[in-house]
DNA sequence: ACAAAAGTGTTGTAACTACACCCATGT
DNA sequence: ACATGGGTGTAGTTACAACACTTTTGT
């Protein structure tokens, strides 16, 4: 690649036009078998300072944009190998007061028992998406957007199963597509839906609740996922 | 907006560390009656001199990525009031030989028969889908991912009829769907279902073919669409 | 005893697929 | 006469939505 700046006796970088910094900012979506959540960063520092926002950085010159986002969220969780989604690109000239900044947003599935919960104190927090507050930037919308795809996402791809530990009941699965979908299911029809795509292997294990027999145990199998005929046998039409 | 830049002497702009230029390019989709097409332009300079391209160009400090890409549109095709969605973010390093550039692609639907078609001499040119010659940068890529996103989303939104006339026969419609889609279907069940949704309103007219009474005219009700209680009743499953 | 959560089958309805013949026109 | 393209209806199958009772456990 050839060296498209020059460097100032600052040690600026300096180019013929003017160019916009671009960051990554990530969505990230934990579920703790309730409810969906995600985790916000308190701003330490102008502008927004104090203020909630959705956890990202800058684009370095030494990576992609989808580099720049997994970074960002391993630095906030620890976590690689993270399945990650684009959600849109943000650019209006006014969305952040340090000036022209635009950013690539991406929405990340977590396991949310995988990463320490800080608390309030903490600079990462994990809130219920009933609950989290304005945002700073154009994050609000952001978030709109983020949770629409993944709701557009869902009948196409398992994404769940991102969300969910190795293994799992039925009834948290159903809670989680509730959660995602905003919509109510009859159990019975969901379970039958669900083990109808036969993705879905039952571990012979059940979940014990004092001491009990619960809920059986259910897990993904990725191999039968990659079998299925066409992506479409995947649609779950909900 | 702050000023987040300071100029040099010989009247370059100079940050504190170094950014990447942003680009938009669009993937403009037209349709003959018979084949999707794509709008490419044949590029006057290095790099790739000569090689066929994607329509696009640089990012203004006064406009966002949108804009940008409208803008760009606007140039090629006079077109104003475009349907366009955004496919993704290229970010690859080495994606421009000239340095640091990353964009942001767009496909955009138009009305072939609205866009004055340039010849081979001229710059602009409408290739149909299955002819497309091997494109500059990774504009390959990027044209699989917009007939990608554009296959997704023909089930959601009636994107289809941004790309015909205001009136169109069934028998052209249902070409259309089998490009986007690449699949063939039944005459009658194809008719059937489009009539089911109640968007389209049969104008009374025909098609002439030699002074003759051909297909019959639709066209697309945009007001019977925004009426439908939900976005899930134009699910087209196919 | 009462409430809460998990498991299990059937039935009516709606939607989809597959398929054949007629008519008009152009060669 | 033959080929092409447009128009129309039905029957079999599949997928979906709606629905109730039993068991276990905790309070």
């Amino acid at each position: 690649m050839k060296k498209d700046f020059v460097k100032t006796s600052r040690g600026w970088y300096s180019y013929e036009y003017p160019r916009a910094a671009l960051t990554a900012d990530n969505v990230i979506f934990g579920f703790d078998g309730q409810d969906l959540h995600i985790l916000l960063v308190r701003r330490g520092v102008e502008p927004y300072k104090g203020k909630w926002a959705l956890p990202g950085g800058f684009l370095r010159m030494n990576e992609t944009i989808e580099e720049c986002a997994s970074r960002e969220l391993k630095e906030e969780t620890t976590l690689s190998n993270v399945y990650m989604k684009p959600v849109g690109v943000y650019s209006d000239l006014d969305r952040d007061p340090r000036g022209r900044i635009i950013t690539s947003a991406f929405y990340a599935l977590v396991r949310l028992t995988e990463v320490k919960g800080g608390d309030d104190a903490d600079e990462a927090l994990w809130v219920p998406l009933t609950q989290v507050p304005a945002l700073a930037f154009d994050h609000d919308r952001i978030l709109r957007d983020a949770r629409q795809r993944l709701k557009e996402d869902i009948h196409f791809r398992p994404v769940g199963f991102q969300l969910l530990p190795e293994k799992f009941t039925m009834p948290q699965l159903q809670r989680l597509y509730e959660a995602i979908l905003d919509v109510h299911f009859d159990r019975r029809n969901f379970m039958k839906k669900m083990l109808s795509v036969d993705i879905l292997e039952n571990t012979g294990e059940f979940e014990e609740v004092h001491g009990h027999r619960a809920a059986a145990y259910y897990s993904f199998n990725m191999e039968r996922y990659r079998h299925l005929k066409s992506k479409s046998d995947f649609h779950l039409e909900f």
